[in-house]
DNA sequence: GCTTTAATTCATCAGCTGATGAATTCAGCG
DNA sequence: CGCTGAATTCATCAGCTGATGAATTAAAGC
């Protein structure tokens, strides 16, 4: 009891081969087990709720290592909660679209993506980024330049009435994503993907190319 | 320098009266100080980016003072955030009105009471209420049972197709809170309150009494 | 005026937070 | 084999967190 040492394990950990320190033999995916936790972490308790001890935690890991990998808390955030694919590359069909037809293509996107594995990074991003004013700043820049943008492009009409009719796309979609999948209605959360296209993307393509009263 | 006793103020606080320790002489408005301060950090950080001294600081007041008024951080956000006026009173309008008619009068009521003071305490519930799985939950049971139930009430037609329009509904109101006062897109973030009605209110109209495509 | 009650501050607690530096062990390469 | 570099743990830091109990002062009730 008095001497620790190196000899005395005490199983803390809750799974992977606990033998003292150094590295261990077999696996090296420790990395990939700390951002899998921190996504889970993130997306149930939001980044302040998150403490960096909670994580390593989860990863069966000690806390040391988070730093070994990510320099801080916010780089552990940012390379966790990234956005799992990055919208040029979700949107990329989108774009070049019939904007006549285009919503149909929006709401599918957004489905797929959401019901992807993404769907953990997309919670903590958006828990993350509406727990503070400094980070929905942040949030509003991405949105505005990286998704409605590409969204909104070849939509015909003066400027500033495609910002508005991307601004009114963006309130039916974001609407959609808090009630299915942040706060959870039902029976809007467990309709069929098919069923939730065909109720709201006629609202989207009225706010894209419809006659706005 | 050495006896700091009572006779040495040292001027930490900002604004009111330092003077040692007893009861101040004239306002005794300390409690609304520590809601005040309490609203709009806790809409600023959210719930766990918010401390209890930096509450006490903004409030120009001693931490303990927070304790003494609150039992503990859970009951000082209840206090400082519960909603601004209960649903039931500021939707006591809306359940009595046509439901041929009742989306402009939704839409009307979020905005009156958005742009009103109640704000602060709305965004500091919104940002505390996403911020974890645990407070959404919390959030869903009071939007169910006191939002949504008083919004449907007398709409027509079988229960669950009913319960479905009102999660339309929801998606809608609540896309259009999370744009215009969260993120706060432009050009809708600053549009004028009629623009906003006149724009989406047949939205709100469709999914409540038109027809489901 | 005396007593009770409320408002205010101070000093302090144990616990957690993010972070760092050193020690140890393994893998890969020569 | 020996060396280098990465992975892993331990011990520890200063600082903040929520919370409590006692001391002090003013107001309110009698």
């Amino acid at each position: 009891m008095s001497v620790p040492g190196p000899g005395a394990p005490t199983a803390r950990h809750t799974d992977r081969s606990t033998a003292g320190r150094g590295r261990r033999s077999g696996h090296a995916g420790s990395r990939e087990h700390i951002l899998d936790a921190a996504r889970k972490l993130f997306a149930e308790h939001g980044f302040e709720g998150t403490s960096m001890r909670q994580v390593a935690r989860a990863a069966g890991v000690d806390p040391a290592m988070v730093h070994h990998f990510f320099r801080g808390k916010d780089e552990l955030f940012a390379h966790s909660v990234e956005l799992p694919a990055d919208p040029e590359h979700v949107l990329a069909g989108v774009a070049g679209a019939d904007p006549a037809r285009r919503a149909e293509l929006i709401v599918r996107t957004v489905l797929r993506l959401w019901e992807s594995p993404a769907q953990a990074g997309l919670l903590a991003f958006l828990r993350g980024s509406i727990g503070s004013r400094a980070k929905t700043a942040l949030l509003r820049e991405m949105v505005e330049r990286r998704v409605i943008s590409g969204i909104m492009a070849s939509v015909p009409g003066p400027p500033e009435e495609v910002a508005l009719r991307g601004n009114l796309m963006a309130t039916q979609v974001v609407g959609l994503m808090m009630v299915r999948y942040v706060v959870r209605l039902e029976p809007l959360a467990s309709a069929a993907p098919d069923d939730v296209v065909r109720l709201v993307a006629p609202t989207v393509q009225r706010y894209l190319t419809g006659p706005l009263p």
